[in-house]
Formats: structure tokens, C-alpha cells, sequence
DNA sequence: TGTATTAACGCAACTAAAATGCATTAAATT
DNA sequence: AATTTAATGCATTTTAGTTGCGTTAATACA
């Protein structure tokens, strides 16, 4: 089980991924949040936000934890919404792409999750 | 520039890549490594057969970097050879998968280069 | 085959991300 | 308002990987 209690930290946190960026790392949030919350409360409670299906994580390419917000269809029990993750090498921003990858059958193996992630140059850095 | 010496250590690593696991952690490696050769070493030697082409690496799901040999068609300067990476959530297992994946247009983005992660049961603990 | 050069190594110390233990605080419930 | 306990803060620890530096051993060459 995830959120229990409506905290402070809590608040704080759904606040930001609403007036939201993209996507960003659990370090630059402790940086970010050093002032209001502890890190171990911000490690915590992305945690237990995941949990109940508010927040998704992925790991970036240099092994770095991010974070972003799930889309209403995902719940604490069902994680939908699955999808591939960006990061511009220009702006260094990292975003969730809404589309579609389609991955190969693998004879006789069972795919249970597939992680998807890009780099290169975003829309936004390209023009 | 990565190898220029063939030294003990590079010797061991180039035999245990070739007498083959499908992929392996430098967590792993260094563990079973201990008794011949220091972690950073190890650390040192992957960094450098990486550099050459011999064997390319890739983030795990926790963030853990692995490795494996790469085709003889990779080399220093082209990297060739992408293909995606699975995980066995039973036998703990994680291979290169030798298919294709094909990522969907992404309007007004330069895709530099995408790692696919996925997890499920392999085709050993299938059957 | 010996000597010189320096890439590579070992070891200790360090860094960064994340996790843990525990006493304290503050949400929620009554 | 009093009670309960989830959540927090702080200190400490763990884990993965890196760095600096003195030493060693692979290669080249006399
Ligand atoms: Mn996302
Ligand atoms: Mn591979
Ligand atoms: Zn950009
Ligand atoms: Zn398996």
C-alpha cells in the first residue's frame, strides 16, 4: 500500500509533478526540495506515491532514477500506460513520449514489462 | 583508445566473455573476480574492451551496468550491432536478444539511440 | 636477452545515490 | 481534545563506481 496520509511532503510533491515538467530525476528533486524535506522523505514518498500508481520511475542511461507522472488510467494494483522515455542531449530534459513501441515476438520467452529508452534531440532543441 | 596491452587480467575477462554467459554485472564480475584481479581493475579492463568493441554495456532495470560481447561487427568507432536485452525474473538470467525493434516516428526528434529493456521468463524456465 | 618505457595494476580513499534504524512529529480517527 | 501510528528528520550505512598515486609487468628495442 502506498500514501496513507495526505503530508505536507506529499503535497508538495503532487504540486510540482502537476505544474509539471516532463519527467525529472530523484536526485534533482532532493536538490530542489532540500529546503522543504529531508531526501529520505523525498525517496519515501515517491516510493509510496508509485505504489498507488500516481507516479512511474525508469531508470535514465546513466543509471539515474526519474520520475513522472502516470496518466489517470493507472492504479495502484494495474500499471497501464506504458511508454518510452526520452532524454535531449541538448537540454537535458527527459519526457515521456506517448507512442506506441511494438517489440518482436521472442520464441518462447514471456515479455512482462519492456522498457523503452531514447536519446537524442528534442522538438523543442531541433527548430 | 581502449586495450593496447593483453595483460593477465584482460586475458581472464576476454575468456570468461568468450566461454559465454549471455550478459554479465560488473557487480558480478567483480565478485567473481575477487581472487584474481582488484574491482577497479575490473572496472578499468571493461571501460577499455568497451572502447575497442569488444563488449558493449547497458543499464539493468535497478540501475546495475551489465555487459556482454559484442559481434564481430563492432568496433572501435561504430558501435553497431543494437539489439535489445531481457531479464529473467526466474533464473535471474540476462541475454541479448538477437531482433530487431522499430521505433515509431517521433515528430520533430533526432533519435541518437535507444536502449530496449525487457523483462519476463525466458525460453529455459518456459519449458 | 637485457634494459627502458609506460600502460595497466593494486590499494586506499573518495563520491554519489539510495537505503535503514530510530526517536520524534503530525495526520487522521474517535 | 486525546489517541494512534504513518510519516518525517537526522545520523549512519550500504552499494556501485571513481580517482590518485606509487608499483608492476607488458611491450619495444638495443
Ligand atoms: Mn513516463
Ligand atoms: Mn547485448
Ligand atoms: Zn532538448
Ligand atoms: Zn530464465
Amino acid at each position: 500500500m502506498g500514501i496513507v496520509r495526505k503530508t505536507k511532503a506529499v503535497k508538495i510533491l503532487l504540486d510540482l509533478f502537476d505544474n509539471g515538467f516532463s519527467a525529472i530525476s530523484a536526485v534533482d528533486l532532493v536538490e530542489r526540495l532540500k529546503d522543504e524535506m529531508n531526501k529520505t522523505t523525498v525517496y519515501r514518498a515517491l516510493d509510496r506515491l508509485e505504489d498507488d500508481g500516481i507516479v512511474h520511475s525508469f531508470v535514465g542511461k546513466s543509471g539515474l532514477k526519474w520520475y513522472a507522472k502516470c496518466k489517470s488510467s493507472c492504479t495502484a494494483d494495474h500499471h497501464n500506460d506504458v511508454h518510452p522515455h526520452f532524454e535531449c542531449k541538448k537540454c537535458k530534459k527527459v519526457m515521456c513520449l506517448p507512442v506506441e513501441v511494438t517489440i518482436p515476438n521472442i520464441p518462447n520467452h514471456t515479455i512482462d514489462n519492456t522498457a523503452v529508452f531514447i536519446t537524442g534531440i528534442c522538438d523543442n532543441c531541433n527548430d
